[in-house]
DNA sequence: TATTGACCTTCCAGTCGCTGTAACCTTTAG
DNA sequence: CTAAAGGTTACAGCGACTGGAAGGTCAATA
């Protein structure tokens, strides 16, 4: 099939899936004479488990190796768990500190000031620098 | 003050306010007879108050606008209620998003199995291809 | 005085994961 | 015959820096 059935079939835009094969995330197609990829049915699959990997927002070097280790039966499993739960600790990481932020963007509120000279959230947010000092 | 002063008093690196004022966040300081940068006490507080906008993930943007606020006192602070609220919206949505990623996560626990043949994470990988079909 | 090392300058490239654009070629339909 | 749709490459841009090269300047020490 042409990069644009596969496009569809997989849900990943066409250039999305050159750009994979530019970073050498998938293995390059074989050529029709015209100089058009032409992929093979297996190569959905593999799309679409990359892309689900992306949606759990893994990096494309660890989907790399998720994708290299499939091939080697005999690869250890090891490195797939350590991926996922390199990638849970980082989400939890980034929630702890969205937690945090959300509370400092709630501590300052809403302003109905018309002049800035009066601006509660421009306040706070110099009080900020003198609590600091 | 030269730019390393002005980097350890604000912490910010001199790397990074050089390219505040390349981005045009903070005006371009005077120079010396050889070349090098002089800052003045009160761009220590400009870039204290960047950094602590940066701290609340605002984009440089934005906190352009926000310093320009501060510059015309007859500003309306409306312009000042509009950045942070949506700077909450989007922290509140990037929350709910990391929430739905880490079930996700959870949901493929961690694999024992020697063999990726056996491993649990990338079953569970493939099987959320299927269930889409 | 020579030199070392710290600090300053500019400019260019790389990060991450795409996406937009340009310029061109091929295929298909009307 | 022509136009639209789809394929190809290569390069640039996003955001917010960061690293490195190549060079100029300055203060302190041997």
């Amino acid at each position: 099939m042409k990069i644009s059935e596969l496009a569809t079939k997989s849900q990943i835009n066409a250039k999305t899936i050159r750009y994979y094969e530019q970073v050498g995330l998938l293995s390059a197609p074989q050529r029709a004479s015209n100089g058009y990829r032409h992929y093979q049915p297996g190569d959905v699959d593999t799309l679409i488990f990359i892309r689900r990997c992306r949606e759990l927002n893994i990096p494309l070097d660890d989907i790399k190796r998720l994708v290299e280790v499939q091939a080697d039966p005999n690869a250890s499993c090891a490195v797939v768990d350590k991926i996922i739960a390199e990638q849970l600790a980082q989400v939890q990481r980034a929630q702890r500190e969205l937690a945090l932020l959300e509370q400092s963007l709630q501590t300052l509120a809403s302003c109905s000031a018309e002049q800035v000279e009066k601006c509660s959230i421009l306040h706070k947010l110099k009080a900020r620098e003198e609590a600091e000092k």
